[in-house]
DNA sequence: ATTGCAGTAAGTGTGTACACTTTTTCTTCG
DNA sequence: CGAAGAAAAAGTGTACACACTTACTGCAAT
């Protein structure tokens, strides 16, 4: 039997499954995002127990949590199927992501942000002005704003001190292609007026005005949604 | 061995486990909902197995099922405990309910009504308006308006043709204490302003104002949270 | 008395057999 | 040749046994 014992315990908090499931529910989870299955199609569970080399329990807890972050859907005495996510469920996904971070940004302004916290924000901030400005994209530049990102918008998160309401969000980034950590739109301009965004919330929380916050919030992430329809539509496709 | 395959199939979709499993789940929600179990405490799989007179199996499946709807917290190795819900907590529900719901208005709005979702909300507009027109409860009045009120509810939700959103909305609606089912203020006056809430709510839909709806339906439902915590900080407890 | 360390009990994790349901295939009749 | 139905195959649902991990208890040493 593999001992693969070394297993990826950072998983969202309350998120089920031991030891073994939990490895099966990552490998599943990279089949279904990496389009090894498709969309539509059922998950067998002695194919893929024979396959994963484990037996049928573990694969089984690991469809149920897959079930349960809506990646697939159930049927009684037929089993698993993977959801199928059409453009407009995508587009959705953003409008809701939009909601919730405004509402976490919201939080986060009326209760404040940690030393560490404020500590990492700024340092995002700090290092995207950098990165920004040169006025032009290096090669990679765009894989590291990625990250300056998705640690603004973490962090943020973390302090709106809402179990809940991270993980709903953490839904809305398991969907395909709706990841904060997939920049959209590549051009200079949009990343610059993204972070400009980040400025601007940042100032809204330490400037104690949750409104302001949230609706800045929203708009933001609604206009990564706008970006990546117009980038849809326009190349085709 | 019981013979209860009656089961409501009625549930939520998406939602995983079979036949036995999904009414276990029922069970042992029902267990953490009127307290039969404690907050914190830890949710045995014999001890379940027992009283609920099946195996292991079903028990496990319902209960990552729980997890998955965020009412049990799970560690490797230890189990599911049932998950605190302090105050902060459900008012923060609330927030987020009225930020979902005023989505789901807003895409209703964009989306338009089907001729019987029409109906159905005209008819509990209808049904509203009467049982106000006395000016005064009678015994049994408020169980009536809860009906009404979440067939509003509901209806709208359909309409906005979102999966996910609605999901996420019966997660918010099984926190304890935070279910639309559950009138919090009883007075007269409050419901009479929250029928309206409904009537300008619905007229907004009508009129294609996406953008007025989802700002009288989160109005509407963060009023709720503001009852709640008033009736709750009022009577001491 | 307190701390540390067995040894043991309790509890979860996984594999597997079998029951039941669904789906496919093959046969038979129109 | 097509459709309906029955048998077979495939697949899910449940129970249960055993492995492994965690929690507890009691004993010994300081």
């Amino acid at each position: 039997m593999t001992d693969l014992t070394a297993i990826k315990t950072t998983e969202a908090a309350s998120v089920r499954a031991g030891n073994r499931a939990l490895s099966v529910m990552e490998r599943i989870r990279s089949f279904i995002l990496d389009g090894t299955v498709h969309a539509g199609e059922r998950m067998n569970e002695v194919r893929l127990s024979k396959s994963l080399d484990v037996s049928r329990t573990p694969v089984r807890a690991a469809l149920q949590a897959l079930a349960g972050e809506g990646l697939l859907d159930y049927a009684p005495n037929r089993g698993f199927i993977v959801r199928e996510f059409p453009l407009g469920v995508i587009v959705d996904a953003y409008e809701i992501r939009a909601s919730l971070e405004g509402l976490a940004a919201r939080f986060a302004a009326e209760r404040g942000l940690s030393d560490s916290e404020r500590a990492t924000i700024e340092k995002s901030l700090v290092a995207g002005d950098e990165l920004l400005s040169r006025g032009e994209f290096a090669e990679g530049d765009l894989l590291i704003y990625r990250g300056i990102n998705g640690d603004f918008h973490d962090t943020l998160l973390a302090a709106a001190r809402n179990r809940m309401l991270s993980e709903m969000i953490r839904i809305c980034h398991h969907v395909p292609m709706s990841s904060s950590r997939n920049i959209v739109a590549f051009e200079h301009r949009d990343v610059r007026r993204r972070h400009d965004d980040h400025h601007r919330i940042y100032e809204a929380i330490m400037a104690s005005e949750p409104w302001r916050a949230e609706a800045v919030m929203r708009e933001h992430v609604s206009s990564v949604r706008a970006s990546l329809v117009k980038s849809l539509t326009h190349r085709g496709q």
